[in-house]
DNA sequence: CGAAACCTTGACAATGTTCAATCACTGTGG
DNA sequence: CCACAGTGATTGAACATTGTCAAGGTTTCG
């Protein structure tokens, strides 16, 4: 892959030359159409990725043949990370494009040496990872504790570009709906029905997949008060 | 600190001596009893913290007053980590002992200067982190598809200490059903019913705090059908 | 024994799921 | 251009799960 890249990827590029060198030769860049198996089972125990354009989402199967989405990643997301020290791989999900897509995989056991060899690059990969957990602890926390439309909600105010702008704030969906419930932990009919709830008790105007919320604080109050975060909270999830 | 705990200890035993030096110069020991404070909101945010002994749980308090127990940490876990890198620090919560407990204290802004220093501790961490990263992930997964007494099981499943014996397992809850029943995300009222829906539907035998399991293949197939792992996993919580 | 803490139970309310029906939108082929 | 199929979104009704509140039981410990 273009050398470029991990020359000015936050992620990557104050390790050493010979470390983005490495990785540039070693990095595998793939392009995908909307809804196709980007990695598979067996695939996404062996490789990290990351996403250059585009999203996707995780997929993990149970026994029984239900499906869970257990993420959705957007452009400068990655994932894979977690096999890179643990020998017992007895955890696997698939990857599935959302959009088209364009990503760049590497071999785990390449990046591990890669990473083990280069003290920056451990550091970076260190903080982001820290990052992710922070996002995933709060996950967490909002499932514990929010209602359907709660989490929705917050979903919508993670969302507002401009944490200032108080009033008719404009937000466009980025994905199906039913996509969007089941990252939420919720199905359709009940994410439809949360969304009519905010409408009505916070006043939003849904217009399809564009929302606007005439007054922040409203959707604000109604949401943060059950969450330990303070309104605009880090776990920003604008793309 | 003793110095002897750095150099046995698998998190810290690999960094250079002069690190473990340092180490057992900065860490603080302290003791609590049962049910205090060990952390509040400010020390949190500030100091790393080690359980030598004991158990702990993690409290987010929302703006209306509720309490939220994120989690529950017992011997040789640890918190704190976060705020390594992270500049904004909007985010806090309150550590309370479980049990009697002895724990160490370093502060976050000495322990970033050791970890930065040291490869080898900074790649621990880094395994450690990820390992942790995995245990949320699966909380997720669990709150997104199973219901109460699926949890409740697969609680109890991972408390198995010999996941190969099958017959007649005994088992103790650790610590308050109450309290339990909060980190897995459901009232006192619903693990009373749950764990009672689970001696009728796995024929547990439950007296007390004390549980046994006459088939262990009875519980995982309720339990695990729904889950997309493979009893048994890796996300063991012996203590 | 008696108080306090913890746990359980029952009745009911709130929330979310399931299933079926309908609606809205889009693209296709005639 | 329209009819039609297909997908995604919405709605209603029945149901399942979980939460809430109040009461009563159990255990522990002085």
């Amino acid at each position: 892959m273009n050398i470029d890249f991990f020359y000015t990827n936050p992620l990557f590029c104050q390790s050493m030359p010979a470390t983005l060198q490495n990785l540039s030769h070693l990095a595998r860049r793939h392009f995908y159409k909307k809804n196709t198996i980007i990695l598979d089972h067996q695939e996404s125990i062996n490789n990290f990725f990351y996403i250059l354009k585009g999203s996707a989402k995780l997929i993990k199967e149970c026994a029984d043949g239900q499906e869970v989405v257990v993420d959705i990643l957007s452009q400068d997301n990655y994932s894979g990370e977690a096999w890179l020290f643990s020998a017992e791989k007895r955890e696997s999900y698939t990857v599935c494009s959302v959009t088209d897509i364009e990503i760049f995989t590497i071999a785990i056991e390449d990046l591990k040496r890669l990473i083990c060899a280069d003290q920056v690059l451990t550091l970076n990969f260190l903080q982001a990872i820290l990052e992710k957990q922070q996002t995933l602890s709060m996950s967490v926390e909002h499932l514990l504790s929010q209602t359907a439309a709660q989490r929705l909600g917050c979903f919508l105010l993670r969302r507002c570009s401009e944490p200032h702008k108080k009033y008719n704030v404009q937000i466009h969906l980025p994905y199906d709906k039913a996509l969007l419930a089941s990252q939420l932990g919720m199905r359709p009919e009940t994410f439809s029905r949360a969304l009519h709830c905010l409408s009505r008790k916070c006043n939003l105007i849904v217009k399809g997949e564009d929302i606007e919320i005439p007054d922040l604080d409203k959707l604000v109050h109604y949401v943060c008060d059950h969450c330990s975060k303070v309104f605009p909270c880090n776990s920003r999830i604008i793309q």
